[in-house]
DNA sequence: GATGAATGAGGTTTCATTCAT
DNA sequence: AATGAATGAAACCTCATTCAT
């Protein structure tokens, strides 16, 4: 059997067993954010797949675990995006930058639109399991500052960002910054109109303060 | 026994049970913020007290009332504050204005450091417990926004605020801005140096920008 | 002091405790019987009543305890009025004895009009509390049997009952009847017209059968 | 396996399951008669069948809910017997209706000698729980007075009964007798004497009244 | 003597997890 | 491999009773 085979080639059984896997965390990740962590029993999202709860054990080790692959797989989620879509050696001024800043912004629009479910579990129930997945979380946020320090930096290098910028801080605010338009975004879904101001708001306080 | 004194000469018994009651609600508001809301049970709370568990139900209807008065008090502190250190007339320059900023971060960066526990509940926990809580939450985010909106306005119309600028909607990515800078604060509590880092770029965003 | 003042020169302060005494066995009748005795807590009787529940206990040894208080009240009463109206030596004939039969009817139709909580409380409520309490209410309905039992005998020794007439069995029989209507009483207290015939079918029974 | 045995041959798992069940009911019903149901914990009836209290909950929706199933038990046994020895057609003269009270109440008399919890919990606990459940055990105490109406009715148009017999009062009475002769079986279910001399008065009474 | 604050035993119920089928 | 019956730890909450004021 060659290599490429080996992937395609996966017997029925383990095909299924892998999309009851995918299944299960994207039903959890939805009960989760719509019930709530606490308030959602393994009976509930087994329930809601319509299999029997003990099956849930095959695949995950306990009720904590799958939230670790629920979070891990939304983590992966954006940072590929914002991994993809931040070329730094692409951006060559201030303008580069505001186009670069829109790409990305649209791209974590569009996944904060696809996946409403995984958001809110991010940001508003996944800080409330234990001490372990809010530093995850927190280790994440870090991350994403850290890529985005390393953006400001080379701008502040290429001379189109303030030459005292704190790229460190900075970066923490930005992140601060998109994860507010993504709350935003949570509360009123529906309200294109507010999302367009939040996210202009963003780009003109980032590009031009908000002074005269 | 004078009328002035009535007020201030409560029982023995009735100063007892009001200071017992703030007790309960600190010690609630310290577990909750240090195990999380659902691993805290009445009984840890008790304990912690040195009380037996019926006599926090003689103060309060039960576990989510609690939580409810935890989150008032600490509703009211941060209200008070920036309804008091916001006098708008008071601002006539953006000169004004960044000190006036900078009066109120402190402000609210005292709020934090002094209850940094019920901090780690409002942006941590609560969002978790149950929708009308999130609700609340929320709702006291949009407050702090309108309030913030109104001194933009302010200062559009006095000139020092960029005319085309969206009141509405940067009130609101200011209030995401102060918080993510207790976000931060709440991760390193004496990283003085870093407080005083994110502090700065937050207000030379606000002014400046980030452009060159 | 004379014989006669003692019982009239109570000092203020014991007619008051006396009073009490009776209002709390009342009240806590009432509420037994509306709410059930398990479903009635001593604070519910002490708030109806308007004093702290800590008096209660001043009064009554504990919760129990009142209610064989309750129970006393009532049994006294009833064990009277039979008493009082049964003047064994009085009934001659079958129409003497239907005389009296109506009379005590009448006698026993107004306690329980009068006191339907009490009623309510022996008939539904005091058999399910403990066996002492069973045993104590089917010990007065015996009580009654035996009671009824003997003026059987007097009737039968007169001739105006059947010879073979099982007084003993007889006695708890009637009493059962008389508990039946109670019962009935109980279910539609301002049916009077049901109540009448109910009376009249019990009475023509025991007089006559059902017989043709 | 064909198609007739579909329903015969549950699986075993599912006759073990309905045994438990049938179990659970049965030995609630005896743990609630004799130590009244607010005296028993769901606990005890767990311990007392040796599995776990939390078993219970996977059969019953909650405490209150298997009384509602040891009731609907009870009821529909002693329905049956009365509904399957009644032909009313069948009875023509006062001999034949003497005939058929006594076959009733022997099969009444064995349903309580078989079921002695169930009529102690029926009569004596049930009335306290709420009134709901009181409303229940009127509700059947008044069905079964109506069948005997129908009853009382024929034998009136047959003119073996008085003509001027109110047959719904009647009804309710004989109910109330039949009640009085369960409950003296109760309180002493070994004197079968005593329950031969209460049957027969109770027949006498109903046949002859007590009048010489 | 009256009060009501404090207490903790005790009860109900949920649900994550195990394991025999 | 899937199932769901069984389990009991653990949580919430009530309330009879005590006792200091």
């Amino acid at each position: 059997m060659s290599v490429m085979n080996e992937k395609k080639s996966l017997s029925r059984a383990e095909r299924q067993k892998i999309q009851l896997r995918t299944d299960i965390i994207e039903t959890a990740s939805a009960e989760f954010a719509e019930r709530g962590y606490h308030q959602t029993s393994i009976s509930d999202i087994a329930q809601r797949l319509g299999i029997g709860h003990g099956t849930f054990y095959r695949h995950f080790k306990n009720k904590r675990d799958i939230l670790d692959h629920v979070i891990d797989d939304v983590s992966s989620k954006i940072a590929n995006t914002l991994l993809n879509e931040n070329a730094p050696g692409a951006v060559n001024s201030l303008d580069d930058y505001r186009e670069q800043c829109l790409r990305i912004s649209k791209q974590l629009a569009n996944i904060v639109r696809d996946n409403p479910n995984t958001a809110r579990l991010v940001l508003l129930e996944a800080t409330s399991i234990d001490p372990e997945m809010t530093q995850r979380i927190m280790g994440f946020f870090d991350w994403a500052a850290k890529l985005v320090s390393a953006y400001m930096e080379h701008g502040v290098k290429l001379g189109f960002f303030r030459e005292d910028l704190d790229a460190e801080a900075t970066g923490h605010v930005i992140v601060g910054l998109i994860m507010t338009s993504a709350l935003s975004f949570l509360r009123s879904p529906d309200d294109k109109a507010m999302q367009k101001r939040m996210a202009d708001a963003v780009l003109r306080i980032l590009v031009d303060g908000i002074g005269a």
